[in-house]
Order: C-alpha cells, then sequence, then structure tokens
DNA sequence: CTGAAAGCGCTTACAG
DNA sequence: CTGAAAGCGCTTACAG
C-alpha cells in the first residue's frame, strides 16, 4: 500500500533527464524549454509525484508556513479572525497552520514550540491570558517576525494590533447624543480590568464633550456576562435619573441588559437605545433590537497578517513595536434601530 | 540576528558527547545514562537549540502532524468540531494543522496538497459542497488514513462520520408529542435535498408511529434562511388545521418562525412549541424561547479523532468505509421551554 | 539547457 | 554507552 515515494530521481529517469532539470520545472525556472518542461510535468502526473517540502525546507528554502495561534476558537471572533489572515497569507502563497489555545499557557508554549520545529515564517499570536514577554523572547531572538494581535503582550518587542476600546465607546456614545439621548448609561464589565477603563474613558470622553457631566453613578459595573447584564440594568432602572439609553460593556452584557429591560416591561431599541461592544458575529442577527460597536475581526484579521508578511519581507524582524489601532465600525443590526429619547418618554 | 541554527553536532561538541547520543536523548531512549542526559539537556536549553523535525522527518520518522481541513470555520459548529479534534489530537501527541476551504473546492485541493507536501499522519476533512471520490484517491492510494465528517463524500472509500438527522428529528417530534401535541408542522429547508428527505423522513416515522396519519400539507419547505422561516411559518399559521408546534429544519428557519410567530402575535415556547435543528451554538443562548436538536459538535469531533488515530495506529489505512452515526442531544436551552397545546388553546 | 557533487540536520544500524 | 558512516529528498552553484 504505502509503497516507496517517488523522488525527483524517479521522474527524472522516467523523464531521460537530469534530476536538476526536474527541481528547475518544480520551481517554475524560466531556465527550461516548454517541451521538457511538459514532459516532466507530464511524468510527474504520471506517477503521482508529491514534492516533499520537508527535503526542500531542509537544504535551503525558507519557509512558506505561517503560525497563527489563537487563545479561543470557540469565540467567533477568533474564528473570523483566522479568516481574515488566511486571505491575505493565501495569496501571499503561504499556507497557515491554525492551532487553539483555549486559554492554556503550557498548550500556547507547547504550539509554539511545535510550529517552530517545523519551522515557520512567521507567527500571528492572539495571547492566552497571561503570556509574558519571556514567551516571545525565544522567536524574537531566532529572528522570526512576531505580530501580536486582540491583546497587547506588555514588554515584548514584537508588532502589536489591538482594537481601540475607547475610540470605539466615543463614537458609539456620540451616535446616542446625535439622536438626541442625553442620560445615557455605561452597563457592565469588572471595574478593575484595563478594557474597561478604556470604554469608560470613552463613554465619557463623549458625554463630556456634549457638556453633559458624568456622575459615577451612570456606571454600573457587573460581570462581563449575560447575568451580569441584567443585574446591570436592573440598577441601571432603578436609578434616579430617568436613562434612555445605555452602552453595554460587551455583547453578553448587552443581551442581559436586553433582558432585563423586558422584564421590567421595556422594549429594548424600541422605547430604550442599546448598543453593544460586539465580540460574537452571531449576535448581531439574534437580538434584532440591538445595536453594536463591531472590531470587524476579519479586517482585523486581514491587517494582521499585512503587518507579518511585511516584516517577512523585510528579510529580518524589525525588533520595533508597532501599536496600531483597528477601525471600529458601529452598526444597526438589520431589524432593529436606535430608539429616540421622544419614544422612550412615551 | 537570524544567525546560523544550533544543531546537534553543536550540541555535541559543548557536551562533550557525540551525537548519536544527543540524539538519543532528544529521543528520549534509555539507553543513555542520567548523568550523561541531564548535561546534554542542560546545553541544549543553554545553547537555544531547536529541533529540526523536518530533517528528522525526512531522515525516516512518521509524521505527527494531523491535517483537519473544514468547509467553514466562520460556522462555530465547525469551529468546535475543530476543537474536539484538537482535544484528542492532542493528547495522543500530534499536532493539528487546520485549514478553511470557505466551501471552496480549488482551495480544498490546494491545501491538501500542501499537507501531503509537508507530510501528514492522517487527514480529517470536512468536505467542500462538490466534493467527489476522485478527490480523496490519491490519499487513499497513498495510504493516507482519512476520516470524512459532517458530510459524507459518495463513493469515496474512507472512514466517515454523519450525524443522524432522520433518528435526531424523529426524538424531537417524540418529544413534542410526549407533550400533548397532535398537529405538529415541518418547517423550511429545500425539498429537493437529500438532507432534508431525511429530515422529514423522521418527521413522519414519529408521528405515524403515534398514529397520527401526516398529510403533505403539514410540510412546509421554504429557503433554509431566516427569511425562509418566516415564510413557513406564516403559511403553516395560515393552514386550516391549527397547529401547536412546529419542527424547524434547521436553526436559521427556526429563528425566522419565531419571528413569524411574533408578528402574528404568537409567542414561540410560550403559547406555541418550536424545535429547530442546531448548527450554530449561539443560538441556544440567543433565542430563550427556542428549543433545539443539537449535533454536539466538539463531541463529534472527538470521535472522528478517535477514528482516525485507530486507523493511524492500525499502520494501513483500512480502506474501509465505517458509517456511524453521531448522537444528537435534545435540548430546551436555559431560559425556553416547550409549551404544551393546552397553553397553545389559550 | 544538463550532469556530477556537495550538503541541509537528523536517525539508524554497526562496530567498538 | 559512544563514534564513524550512510542516507532521507531536495537545491544550489559549477562546469560542461
Amino acid at each position: 500500500m504505502s509503497k516507496r515515494p517517488v523522488t525527483v530521481i524517479d521522474i527524472a529517469h522516467a523523464a531521460g533527464v537530469s534530476k536538476s532539470t526536474v527541481s528547475l520545472v518544480l520551481r517554475n525556472s524560466t531556465l527550461v524549454n516548454e517541451t521538457t518542461r511538459a514532459k516532466v510535468n507530464e511524468t510527474i502526473r504520471e506517477l503521482g509525484y508529491v514534492y516533499n517540502r520537508n527535503a526542500a525546507k531542509l537544504r535551503g528554502g525558507g519557509s512558506e508556513v505561517i503560525g497563527i495561534v489563537v487563545n479561543d476558537l470557540t469565540n467567533s471572533f477568533f474564528a473570523e479572525l483566522a479568516v481574515g489572515m488566511d486571505m491575505v497569507t493565501q495569496s501571499a502563497g503561504f499556507v497557515q497552520f491554525l492551532a487553539n489555545t483555549g486559554e492554556s499557557l503550557d498548550r500556547q508554549r507547547e504550539v509554539i514550540a511545535s510550529m517552530r520545529e517545523h519551522g515557520m515564517a512567521g507567527l500571528i499570536l492572539s495571547p492566552a491570558r497571561g503570556t509574558t514577554a519571556a514567551d516571545l523572547k525565544p522567536l524574537v531572538a531566532a529572528g522570526i517576525p512576531v505580530v501580536v494581535v486582540v491583546r497587547a503582550v506588555p514588554g515584548a518587542k514584537v508588532s502589536t494590533l489591538i482594537s481601540d476600546s475607547e475610540g470605539g465607546t466615543r463614537e458609539a456614545v456620540a451616535h446616542l447624543l446625535e439622536q438626541g439621548h442625553r442620560r445615557i448609561a455605561f452597563l457592565g464589565g469588572f471595574a478593575d480590568t484595563a478594557v474597561f477603563a478604556e470604554r469608560v474613558r470613552g463613554y465619557r470622553a463623549a458625554l463630556e464633550s456634549a457638556g453633559i457631566a458624568v456622575s459615577d453613578g451612570w456606571i454600573f459595573d457587573s460581570a462581563p456576562s449575560r447575568a451580569g447584564g441584567i443585574t446591570a440594568a436592573t440598577a441601571a432602572l432603578a436609578h434616579a435619573d430617568h436613562f434612555t439609553a445605555a452602552i453595554c460593556f460587551n455583547d453578553a452584557v448587552a443581551f442581559g441588559a436586553c433582558d432585563g429591560l423586558r422584564a421590567h416591561k421595556r422594549e429594548p431599541g424600541l422605547d430604550f437605545a442599546v448598543i453593544g461592544f460586539d465580540d460574537v458575529i452571531e449576535a448581531k442577527s439574534a437580538v434584532p433590537a440591538l445595536s453594536t460597536v463591531s472590531i470587524d475581526p476579519q479586517g482585523m484579521g486581514r491587517r494582521a497578517a499585512q503587518m507579518l508578511l511585511k516584516q517577512i519581507n523585510a528579510g529580518q524582524a524589525e525588533a520595533e513595536t508597532i501599536i496600531s489601532a483597528a477601525r471600529l465600525v458601529l452598526r444597526d443590526s438589520s431589524g432593529g434601530r436606535i430608539a429616540t429619547p421622544k419614544e422612550a418618554a412615551a
């Protein structure tokens, strides 16, 4: 069954040429005439030859595989991210070696080690929680280009692509202000996290530049989950200032907030505007009443891949850090719309 | 920067042993004493040696990478599937090489070719639409174990793992019958597809074994989309037999059906039972009123990986076809419940 | 355009 | 336990 594999020598013999010539044909060199090339290709097909990339890599040529390591493939965001990356790496002639760590640092170490052993041209990493600069050090030292996405790794001398939480939140709140909302609550998220701080900063900035004073009482932190969203929304509804809109820490909180509103006979989107930060694509179609600020994962993936390719083509990895903000897109989902405060008053 | 990589020879010199010994240490052989092993490992660490798997593979050893090719990574179902596979391949010491085809046959060919060139121990393929036995022939001929999942490839002599559409639908309908429902509609799906036929067969079987005659008028085909679900549900509500429940072709149809019900002042889950076939995980949490028959993608992935490992360990690929049904799980989603017909009458 | 030769980094017998 | 040797399949100069 699994007989000895066909090699360049076999096909050289069969085609009556030297193995150098076969190699030239394989590499699409122009130094070989059409007749010869045709015959060689013919033989290759006949004998069912499979190029041995391990041998080729061993001899010399650079690798054409790019490693993609993500921390949670189960989350559509990262699947979309990977698909975006694939689009650009593929058309650049690279093949993508995708692995999932499930937030496990051990797994991440294993997977990256394995990719190194196989020889990769570069790595795009969405780091597991707790990743440190030390984890990336050996790669950088070996001159392997690395791009870190989604979460920054403090102190690591690698290119980094993260999204602009603050700007995105600011835009979303500005959108609500344009509709005439004045009393806008911030719902959900653990108050001691960096992302929370960034998003709240954007929230405050937007309101303050509209001349609205934000009291700390307008910010309702909670677990960044659906249940947390319910809690936060319930608290907000009980507040003396009658909010007409809310911006939610993430999509899960936004879902929960919608639940919470309905439980209090308020209709999200219809008499209360809700905007959520969106990490999960499906969310948009699932809750029509919800508008989202989206990170556009595919676009982010494409961008990250471009950063990596640039480094690969630059020969050596530049050990400099490029912090770059991904574009955030605000969109009302298909069936939904943003309620105006007039409706909210009714 | 990217200096000449450290090799076994370098570490042999530095550790004062022969390169055979280093190789032995690398391969965890018992033929080397503890002191020597410790010294070698020490040197390996000091010099930052990276094992060159390409050289090793070239020389002899089998591959330890398993290729996973899926047709749509954007769909959470396949991401979950891949995660399930990863769980078992990982603990068996394999590394997973995941690629996405996006339903493109060309892309699928490229990706599989590339994996072959890199040398893989086996392949799990969720085939793009239109994949034929011819596409798999070369792999089989080369003795590379292949397991096809989710969709069968007619005529291909490979192990296959597909889900039991008929049985799943039968179970779901039986569940509705137990609640006392008698007039149950079947909504959505293109009538000319194999899956549609299977699911309808299960639907009929369940009703008929309960002594209920199914008229063709109870089956409302439509596009397998959210829009299709709205259409189908609207048609069903207009039917002379007042249905109290529906089983939907898939999750998208079920979403649409819920929309359609609400548009007619019916409350899904509350006064009308809806069960959908579930392909997308997020669906479960998104529409609380919806119950689903789920394929358990992770479980299916684990099972497929086990099938592949068995073949790999069996030495040669057995060219026999094993058709195996994945377990279907019926579950009421967290917030939701199945309405009883009494409620539906109210 | 083609042939002979060397070498990529490893592993595998085979003698010591 | 260790050393010397051959070879995995390819590519790369280097002469013809």
